[in-house]
RNA sequence: GCGAGCGUGGCGGAAUGGUAGACGCACUGGACUUAAAAUCCAGAGUCCGAUAAGGACGUGGGGGUUCAAGUCCCCCCGCUCGUACCA
């Protein structure tokens, strides 16, 4: 009998189906696992980042089935997005069409990887079922003052007249139409997250199962910075400029002041002075990228005003509006210290401006460490603590400025000027402002007859359906055009898996029984974003009464990015890897011959056509080989690398494992140990019990590559076990059957139909993890490495826990030691049992 | 620019501060075969040495802490992710 992967995953993924192995429903009886990866944008076809993402969330589900727990392991679609309505454009196919039928292509896909989701829990945010409970949160969140409208900057193509995301402004410009992007205003919906920086920032020291890395990214993200607002009193003008400092000892190395140039005032300045709107525009003609504007050179515009030192009523500072000072951020206005900060330190010596020291020291400016004050009246003396604090105590007297927190973080702009997304619930009347949907008129949902042909937005292009009556005064009015952000739909995707009631978002008992999430596992790129949105969501719903969750997800595992070499032709064409041919070590493009350059390995992206279909892959090996692949070579948190080798080697293995357990004889009964055990057997034992603990540490610790390992290990050890009498063949089958159950949650259909030939009448997704026996593992004897000066001479085989005096008279007969060993040592270091180092 | 992470044989990667290179890939030799593939057995960081014993070197580069550093600290280089309208 062959191993055929074509015949016998279809079999057990039809047997799962039937039997509805992965069905999870409430059981108080037994401790609850819920699993989760994030869920795919359906964007036609999964890829290898999706086959390592599933794969890992698949291996965690069936271990933990394994160890007892009730298993929630669901699936779902993030289906609204950009890229429907781009191929809309392109292929004039309807988004709604483009996705569901990208759906059901992906479902087919997700299904032959046999992965243990409980399909009956699928979801998709497209689905008026979906979005039409996020419509009801909104109305929550904006009646409680969460969710509020403003005006914010965003990238124009006066040219197609329509918002670009980041990603479609391509060094300045439209992807489309080419044209110079420039920033307008426009009014959005925004939510707000920074009442709840603090608690979200707060809370991050609880998550102990997060990796640090994330953590940190999101307190740096929230960015709480203690400092003060002080204000400066424009000459010859009532008006006055606020600015926030984290460094108020620094005030007298003040020399200039920079405002935003989206500051009110320098709308003001600019109404009477065409050169400061001319600036201002030129600073508008750059994208909104933090990235964009950072990098930009800094520029600045002297509007010859000035406002007063604060202390020093004789000292004035010139008013700049510079390109690098946001508004967003504290007050949007600094004063500029440039002999203590480096931004303000070139900004400084571009426009000539003074640079007064204030901290005493023998380093050369700008100086950015703590110190003792000089050139600073009252702050005299003082470091940098006391300083600050004595800073702000004289600006409360003197009643021009106080202690202030700020957060870097933002409120999060949720309206979309698109057609695939969820509508926002909101009507505009002329009579009554803004005016609520009243919730029975809820969902309000998508027309489908759309034309994308017009530049714009298509739902405000709509011919009818934006026109509506005030649900107030029932005069004629006019709906919300904009969309939800797609970060909307994914921050509380996650809560709704717990039950797909349709008339409630939520469920009381669903929502306690399997909420936190026990497992997220997806990309590292939504470390920031999408994470702290959730963690975001789920307290604005507490705050609304909706959910009583703080925390969505109890532990996080980050995955790298799936990666594959690249390959160029002579006139530097990228090359798919399925079209090259590998003759020792040269490579030739298959058709037509001509050699190709090998180039690094990068990530798998369809523009450098390093991709390999997953598809494919499946069709050739099978989704075991793919899995195994997937989990043997990389720890899960690192990128790795596909390689066609590493596949063969898993394929390898597993035709191994196969022809080995088919060809055991004698298969009836895998739980009976012979009576009187046998050395060799033993032993045997003993590195299967080892495996077990180790397999099992390295699971719990994400480390599958090495649980990978141990297996192999394991199965080398058995595959060369001499068969020669019954009991050889009772202990091996014990072995091999337990070593099927480890390596279920990798390779589960190979396991399953493994497990069967093994006589077995059950599933092997119902068999518990197998127990580890420490009497096994207890060694009698260890290795201790011999040191001389930290260099190894000698190994020596001592009995375990042997005393340090023994010890060290055996290592003193070692020859290679006493070699080096040519004086006395000065210093004898034993740890025991661990290593012996003899310093001379 | 800023924030975060990563860097170990030819390659992917193992290593509670305690024998660097587990396991795999590629490779080499052997068995089987008319031959090849597949499979099985064995070898292997680099250099010196004899193919041995043994030694020197070796975890991106430079410095430091320590009896002992891939691991801890400082500086530098390279790559990757994020940077708020891609998901």
């Amino acid at each position: 009998m062959k191993y055929n992967p074509s015949v016998i995953e279809k079999k057990w993924q039809e047997k799962w189906s039937e039997l509805n192995s992965f069905k999870a429903e409430i059981d108080y009886n037994k401790p609850k696992y819920y699993v989760l990866e994030m869920f795919p944008y359906p964007s036609g076809a999964i890829h290898m980042g999706h086959v390592r993402n599933y794969t890992l969330g698949d291996l965690v589900a069936r271990y933990k089935k394994a160890q007892g727990f009730n298993v929630l392991h669901p699936m779902g679609w993030d289906s609204f997005g950009l890229p429907a309505e781009n191929a809309a454009i392109e292929n004039k196919t309807h988004p709604s069409k483009w996705t569901n039928s990208n759906i059901q292509n992906m479902k087919i896909q997700l299904k032959q990887m046999g992965l243990s989701y409980d399909w009956g829990r699928e979801l998709s945010t497209c689905d008026p079922d979906y979005y039409k409970f996020e419509q009801k949160m909104f109305l929550d969140f904006y009646k409680s003052g969460i969710a509020y409208k403003k005006e914010t900057l965003v990238n124009w193509d006066p040219v197609e007249n329509t918002v670009l995301a980041n990603e479609q402004v391509v060094d300045g410009r439209g992807w489309r139409s080419g044209a110079e992007v420039e920033k307008k205003k426009m009014k959005g919906w925004f939510l707000k997250i920074s009442d709840f920086a603090d608690e979200l920032l707060n809370e991050i020291d609880n998550l102990s199962g997060w990796p640090e890395k994330v953590k940190t990214m999101q307190r740096n993200w929230i960015g709480k910075s203690n400092g003060a607002i002080i204000k400066f009193s424009l000459d010859n003008s009532s008006e006055k400029i606020s600015i926030f400092t984290t460094r108020p000892d620094t005030i007298f190395g003040a020399t200039f002041i920079a405002i935003s140039p989206q500051h009110p005032l320098a709308k003001k300045i600019s109404d009477k002075d065409s050169k400061a709107d001319d600036f201002i525009k030129f600073c508008e003609k750059n994208s909104t990228k933090e990235a964009d504007l950072e990098k930009a050179e800094k520029y600045g515009y002297n509007t010859n005003l000035t406002v007063s030192h604060p202390f020093k009523k004789d000292v004035k500072l010139k008013v700049f509006i510079a390109n690098f000072i946001l508004m967003d951020y504290g007050t949007g206005a600094i004063f500029g210290c440039p002999a203590h900060d480096q931004r303000d330190y070139d900004f400084a010596t571009k426009y000539s401006l003074d640079i007064i020291p204030v901290i005493k020291t023998k380093e050369s400016l700008p100086f950015l460490g703590d110190g003792i004050h000089i050139n600073s009246e009252f702050l005299n003396g003082l470091n940098t603590d006391d300083a600050i604090k004595s800073c702000i105590k004289k600006l409360n007297e003197l009643g021009i400025g106080e202690e202030k927190i700020t957060f870097r973080i933002r409120d999060w702009g949720v309206s979309r000027q698109r057609y695939w997304g969820c509508p926002i619930p909101i009507i505009f009347c002329d009579n009554c402002g803004e005016v609520p949907v009243p919730e029975d008129n809820l969902p309000i949902t998508l027309p489908e007859d759309t034309s994308f042909d017009i530049s714009g937005n298509p739902l405000d292009n709509h011919p009818t359906w934006k026109y509506t009556q005030c649900p107030k005064c029932n005069k004629n009015a006019i709906r919300e055009t904009d969309t939800f952000d797609t970060f909307f739909e994914s921050s509380w995707y996650f809560a709704r898996f717990t039950d797909l009631n349709p008339s409630s978002a939520f469920t009381k008992d669903a929502i306690k029984y399997w909420m936190p999430v026990d497992q997220y596992i997806g990309g590292v790129e939504h470390a920031v974003m999408h994470l702290l949105y959730s963690r975001f969501f789920m307290r604005a719903l507490k705050h609304v009464n909706t959910l009583d969750i703080e925390e969505p997800f109890n532990s996080l595992q980050t995955q790298g990015m799936v990666c594959h070499q690249t390959f160029k032709t002579k006139d530097e064409k990228w090359v798919f890897p399925n079209d090259i041919i590998k003759k020792g070590n040269e490579h030739f493009h298959s058709n037509t011959k001509e050699p190709v350059i090998a180039g690094r390995v990068e990530k798998m992206s369809k523009s450098k056509k390093n991709v390999v279909d997953p598809q494919q892959i499946i069709e050739e090996f099978g989704a075991d080989t793919a899995r195994f692949f997937m989990l043997s070579d990389s720890p899960p948190n690192r990128d790795m690398e596909w390689s066609d080798s590493g596949v063969e080697g898993s394929w390898r293995f597993l035709n191994k494992l196969w022809k080995f357990v088919i060809s055991l004889p004698n298969k009836n009964n895998q739980n009976k140990l012979p009576t009187i055990i046998s050395l060799q057997n033993k032993k045997l034992l003993s590195v299967m019990h080892s495996t077990i603990k180790d397999v099992t540490k390295a699971i719990e610790e994400f480390h599958f590559n090495i649980a990978v390992a141990q297996i192999r290990n394991l199965f080398n050890v058995v595959f060369s076990h001499k068969i020669e009498n019954n009991d050889d063949v009772k202990v091996v089958l014990f072995v091999i059957s337990r070593l099927l159950v480890l390596i279920n949650p990798m390779v589960p259909h190979i396991a399953e139909e493994l497990w069967y030939n093994l006589g077995n009448k059950d599933s092997i997704s119902n068999e518990s993890w197998p127990k580890v026996d420490l009497d096994y593992i207890k060694k009698s004897n260890v290795k201790i490495p011999i040191q001389v000066n930290g260099k190894v001479r000698a190994v020596v085989e001592v009995p375990i826990n042997l005393n340090n005096k023994d010890i060290e008279e055996i290592a003193l007969k070692e020859e290679n030691v006493l070699k080096f060993l040519n004086k006395s040592p000065k210093k004898v270091i034993i740890i025991p049992n661990r290593v012996v180092n003899f310093v001379v």
